[in-house]
DNA sequence: ATCGTATATCGTCGATTAACGATTAAAGGT
DNA sequence: ACCTTTAATCGTTAATCGACGATATACGAT
């Protein structure tokens, strides 16, 4: 198994957030819900087969899910994982909050 | 000038925080309150030169400030920046646990 | 069976990152 | 003045990232 610990895997759920493009790519999974990936190249600046490598990392670090549709694929957020990651920043920052208070 | 767009600003500082010892030091430092390089090192299984180096990535995206006292550096945390960070993540994320509500 | 559409994967390239040891700089103590 | 302590910076190295075009795959339609 090896579990990463606790904050190896925050990183990791961080890491795959921290770019532009994959934050755009949340945004817009937010707004609509769900999207084939055209829908996203259609919006980003960026070739399908980099949008396509973007929503890997963002699908293998647990933040989006990825159903194939036929000869789509259809995305949507992972919702649990995100508050999970909104989350653990809270608690970690928890105590920063206390001291300001 | 050239202001980053929020996008990017945000991307900045979560890839500042996308780091497994980055946010050890966060903690160290939430915990503590303030700390001088030295106690992170003994803290950290790093080298000096190394932590040294993320505690540079820290400072350059606003999450920590740094103050030379004498022949040392006193850190701590930039709460402000850091509630910053939280807010985007939280409003980002309204549409979905609209959603999901 | 073939064709067109939609995605994923491969291979490449330059840029960036993470780590280290060695060196330098800045005080403070004696 | 000289040494010690503390931290930042430099130079190097291996590894990873980000982007792209080209290719492969999977399916629906004709």
């Amino acid at each position: 198994m090896s579990e990463p610990d606790s904050g190896e895997r925050l990183a990791a759920q961080l890491k795959a957030m921290a770019h532009p493009a994959r934050l755009r790519i949340l945004d817009v999974l937010a707004q609509r819900g769900e999207c084939i990936c055209g829908e996203i190249v259609d919006l980003l600046p960026l070739a399908q087969s980099t949008v396509s490598q973007h929503l890997k990392i963002l699908k293998d670090a647990g933040l989006v899910t990825g159903t194939i549709d036929g000869p789509r694929s259809c995305f949507c957020l992972d919702g649990a994982a995100l508050s999970g990651v909104r989350r653990a920043l809270d608690s970690r920052l928890a105590a920063l909050e206390d001291r300001a208070a």
